[in-house]
DNA sequence: CGGGATCCTCTGGGATACTG
DNA sequence: CAGTATCCCAGAGGATCCCG
């Protein structure tokens, strides 16, 4: 990760602060910045869902993309997968706390765009 | 844009209505996702700045990326560029209401990060 | 000084087929 | 059902050179 910031001694503390620590953000945005990761945790947000469910709620997505973003999700700590000795098998996805509150921050967005005249 | 949401009639209202224009969540995205946007953004939240200036500030990015990021920014609306028919050229760019509020989006997810152990 | 023009690379995303 | 394995492509990002 190469994109560091150069502090500015003229800047507010404050600023300083949100430069020097803009790693932060970059790595924040780098967990949701998947096409199909918004999308997968608003359906996560109502409860653990099968990953065939997932996939027939997107339809626009492949097979492939679904597994592939949840594999990045619950490697970055955001979604559990849980899977269910079974036949035929069955596997359950649902958010992590920290999921959740990734969820909370993009709420967050969503009330944001409600307010600008974003291209629909 | 084909990753539109499928609604589903058992979820209630609110995350329906989420779901139903998770476009402006990807649109509002969009606006960000570029690799030096952010920090663009924090920088010129002190005020304005000039070209080179944020060139320095940005010392891993490339003039031609720099300028490409800003172009988008300006096209987004979000930043304003002012030239200066001097000689030399002097161009400074600054964040226009709707790229104020956009920082603080971005704002919003630094203190998110910051609550968080994310990887420095 | 503040770019644009070109070319190249690399990776996120997708299509398709196969499997425990 | 819930994936993996391959192959492929567009586009974001970067290097380099040139210009008013």
């Amino acid at each position: 990760m190469e994109n560091q910031c150069i502090p500015e001694s003229q800047l507010l503390a404050q600023q300083e602060k949100l430069q020097n620590n803009c790693p932060g953000i970059t790595a924040t945005l780098d967990l949701i910045k998947g096409k199909w990761k918004p999308l997968l945790m608003f359906y996560l947000s109502s409860g653990s869902r099968r990953f065939g469910e997932l996939h027939r709620l997107l339809p626009n997505a492949t097979q492939h993309m679904v597994a592939t973003q949840l594999r990045e999700l619950e490697h970055d700590g955001l979604v559990e997968r849980r899977v269910y000795a079974e036949v035929p098998p069955r596997v359950e996805y649902s958010l992590t706390p920290r999921g959740e509150s990734v969820r909370g921050l993009l709420e967050h967005i969503y009330h944001w765009s409600e307010q600008q005249n974003l291209p629909a």
